[in-house]
DNA sequence: ATTTAATTGACAGTATACTGACAATATGGC
DNA sequence: GCCATATTGTCAGTATACTGTCAATTAAAT
């Protein structure tokens, strides 16, 4: 029987929608994160590329977008701010002239170490109106999608290790 | 026992953040959203206005902002490219010179039936990857999640009903 | 009624994001 | 060694986001 009515549209058809949900989490994570960060003048993307030029001394800005899954275009002005405050040095890589390595500076080194205790801050605060037991469901499946989903996003997260062995061959 | 020794930076200082990855997984949900919805000259922004203002019509921007929780700056570029579109119309309010008011047109109409399999098969996906009963428990969990952190955002989501008693008196 | 408050839409400035293109450089096949 | 190809950083263009400000207008206080 073809009891075709046209489904009327709600707003269901927002409020429902995971991806409107993890816009809203994103905007939610962002706030909180610049509250408690404010003293210090890092942003959430700067604050991940900070860490792993830490980890990672020496890195070039295609393997950094790589490790931290940003897109390249935009990692340019992230890491041209993070130059003017004086948190990394770019230096020409010897054996190609195409690149440019990244360190942190003794400043950026400091800045990272200060704000780590507002940075956990802030990640606890957003999981906070959940039940202990709910927020550790929601983070492990949470991090099961990220990675499951991974070669859907257009820049896909390549580990440290997957790019080692590329070295200057891959 | 004051063993203190610097905990050593790791990437799990980003990669366990809450906040790293509900931006992976914002950022996953665009993509799949412009891979289903290529056909239609739509972003996600862009769709949840059009919903809005097809289920309030007559609605002004700032209401629009508070009902799906957008920024009230960021929404008036929204509004221009949908009016470039010709997708929706702005009329002035005849009791409030200062309020413009929003329709959808028949095209914004005819797009917004013709979008919303796609929309669905774009949500649909990005959940696949888990069991469906985990589906079920993050998709919960996040609805609360993101309601409990409401006040956290700058744009708090302000529901119809809320919006309703305010009218020309709030 | 007049001063004061708040609201609305707009704008400028900064910071992510992504697309597509580009010159300089490096690598591979031959 | 030469040529096709790939990589690197950069840039222009578009689209969210947020901060702060502003003029016009409306509402509230008294």
């Amino acid at each position: 029987m073809p009891n075709s009515k046209p489904t009327p549209v709600t707003m269901d058809a927002v409020y429902t929608a995971p991806g409107y949900l993890f816009r809203r989490m994103q905007q939610i994570a962002v706030a909180l994160f610049i509250e408690e960060c404010k003293a210090f003048d890092l942003t959430p993307v700067q604050y991940a590329a900070l860490v792993t030029i830490s980890t990672h001394p020496g890195i070039d800005a295609t393997r950094l977008s790589a490790v931290i899954a940003f897109d390249r275009s935009t990692l340019g002005n992230v890491i041209e701010r993070l130059q003017a405050k004086e948190f990394i040095v770019r230096k020409p890589a010897p054996e190609d002239k195409r690149v440019k390595l990244l360190y942190l500076t003794k400043a950026g080194a400091a800045v990272l170490g200060d704000i780590m205790p507002s940075v956990d801050k802030a990640q606890a605060r957003m999981l906070q109106p959940l039940r202990p037991a709910d927020r550790k469901t929601l983070l492990s499946l949470l991090t099961q999608l990220v990675d499951l989903n991974n070669e859907a996003s257009r820049v896909p997260l390549r580990a440290e290790d997957a790019l080692e062995h590329l070295g200057r061959s891959g």
